[in-house]
DNA sequence: TTGAAAGCGCTAACAT
DNA sequence: ATGTTAGCGCTTTCAA
């Protein structure tokens, strides 16, 4: 390997002199600066970004923890974070949280193995509310923290969607066609049962915006049209089930992946959308305009930013003592799947 | 920041005992790492990568140069090299090659921004065939390289999916079915103009496929029967424009984001899928399963494994001198959208 | 089995 | 403006 002692050597200067080159030192002269970059070049160097990290005890390393699931989102998310974090020059070491294993245990791990690089800072998605300790200790080192998706640790920085906004939508958007009947297909609440922070605001989100809109407008909630369905299986057969059970006359998909069994579940009981069951999905995926599905659209660019500018303003101290939460709203994007039933059924 | 000389104060060792309990040396009794370990939760020691990898002359990082368009196909086949490296004892540093801009200079900062995090290898998609002379320097500093999804560079291991076999695939099911006219909508051939390997394999592989299975029935090919579409543009117009021309009977798209706006294309324009017009798509992503439309199916986990499988032997390596080109078949799902024409006109 | 000490490649304080 | 040198936290040789 070619070092710095190398370049030194080879252009007749100090290694000192070398660092000043790369590091565009002020108390350097042009003609030095020429020598040390012409003799680099021809011994192909470049500054081991190790060695410096270990010497200025500052890696330029930020760790971004992923889930698994929810594939588009997170790829999105990551690459606005990657562009946005490398124009300040920092780099990303990903890691991932896969689902269904245990949960806790592997974000411990994934945050740990981000302290030992010795990462700036942490962009993740908490999974669960109990790494606390292993957070307090982060916070006291120093490592800037961000979370974004979910809040669990009210101590850090988040950016999130409003799920609870945008199933008030989606709901309210439904009643105001004149459906009373929606059955609320949502994720499994054990993802929500640890990240229960003062308040009570996050536990399933999407349940309490559907709640909060029907009670608004007086219509009563049987217990079974609220289903929570578990993540990574297929939910085909679950949701039939209930169709068959409840009868709704329009579905609010809670995300993509959820959408993507409950259109095929009506598709295979030979429910048509919109004539038979109205519906509204969560993320406003390609086949969401293609099927011309009615979607509340998160604004995915936004958080990868915000997250991106959040964790730099931490970095450069550019912030005040407490921690900004971020609350993102989602928007409504009305296509062809909802069926005004006022119209057909001249109650308007 | 606690480092393995606090540990060795308060366990009162030496700094090299620490050093050997965190590494599971077999020279150390287990009354001293007892006491080490001890030690190290105490204070909330963990061993320093940086410092380690200084040390080591290897860095444990391996990098990935992402780019992008495919997301979901980018998303899935990191998330199965994360896994894998990771059980290795590896991590990933991830950077993106953004679409449009200048891909060569851009590759190149990529691939000196990993020398210079001294990542141990580097996982990447070539975007040009013209950083040969960095690729031969990475080589003779012995970094681990892999390309996968197109073959740029011949010296080094490349795992791909043979996308000619594709192109070949769909042409031969729709030329089976009946059909004659058919407008393969393939993507910009300015991606492949740099990746010419000897051979000219790659030139643009589906135009290739579709060529030689036209020629295997005897079928002309119309100029205007092949179109090479921009990325990261839509396509809509273009596409409209081309069906109104030539009338095809059947369309072969490209990728998912061709398919996705010839799928709009033809919706615009009234034409029905399969009645009036038939379709074969790349990538089996959720909408070609909700829009029930036939697949050629990249095996895109696979692609995951095996180049983390290839750069792991690297690594150890457990290599032969030759680099290992593998090329993954893409297989046929059938399923409605394909219209045959046989039946209809009674020709069979 | 354990400890002392050198050194990985860089930066920065200090000296000139 | 440039050079000398100590030291970042770790591993490893060598000696005990």
């Amino acid at each position: 390997m070619v070092t710095s002692r190398d370049v030194a050597k080879l252009a007749k200067v100090s290694v000192s002199t070398v660092s000043r080159a790369f590091r565009e030192d002020v108390y350097i002269s042009e003609e030095k600066k020429k020598k040390v970059f012409d003799a680099a070049i021809q011994l192909g160097y470049t500054p081991n970004l190790v060695a410096r990290s270990l010497k200025n005890q500052k890696s330029g390393v930020i760790g971004l923890i992923l889930t698994d699931i929810d594939n588009i989102f997170f790829s999105i998310v990551s690459r606005v974070i990657e562009s946005d974090l490398k124009r300040q020059g920092y780099r990303l070491l990903v890691t991932y949280n896969t689902y269904n294993s245990d949960n806790m245990e592997q974000e411990a791990d994934n945050l740990n193995l981000l302290s030992a690089s010795r990462a700036d800072g942490i962009i993740f998605t908490p999974k669960s509310i109990k790494n606390q300790s292993i957070i307090e200790r982060f916070r006291k080192q120093g490592i800037a923290m961000v979370q974004m998706y979910r809040l669990a640790y009210p101590d850090i920085d988040s950016v999130l969607i409003d799920d609870q906004k945008g199933a008030y939508m989606a709901t309210k958007h439904l009643l105001q066609h004149g459906h009373r009947n929606i059955l609320l297909l949502s994720i499994d609440n054990s993802i929500y049962q640890d990240i229960r922070v003062p308040g009570n605001i996050y536990s399933d989100p999407r349940s309490e915006g559907y709640k909060k809109a029907m009670q608004e407008e007086g219509v009563p909630i049987a217990d079974a049209s609220m289903m929570n369905l578990p993540v990574l299986m297929d939910a085909r057969e679950m949701i039939k089930q209930r169709i068959n059970e409840i009868k709704p006359t329009a579905i609010i998909a809670g995300t993509n992946l959820i959408a993507r069994d409950a259109i095929k579940a009506c598709k295979e009981q030979g429910f048509s959308i919109p004539n038979d069951i109205s519906m509204v999905m969560f993320d406003d995926v390609d086949f969401a305009s293609l099927l011309d599905i009615t979607t509340v659209s998160q604004p995915i660019n936004e958080i990868g930013h915000i997250a991106g500018r959040s964790m730099i303003d931490q970095l450069n101290k550019n912030r005040p003592n407490s921690p900004l939460h971020v609350s993102l709203e989602p928007i409504l994007i009305s296509r062809n799947s909802v069926r005004n039933l006022y119209h057909n059924a001249d109650k308007q």
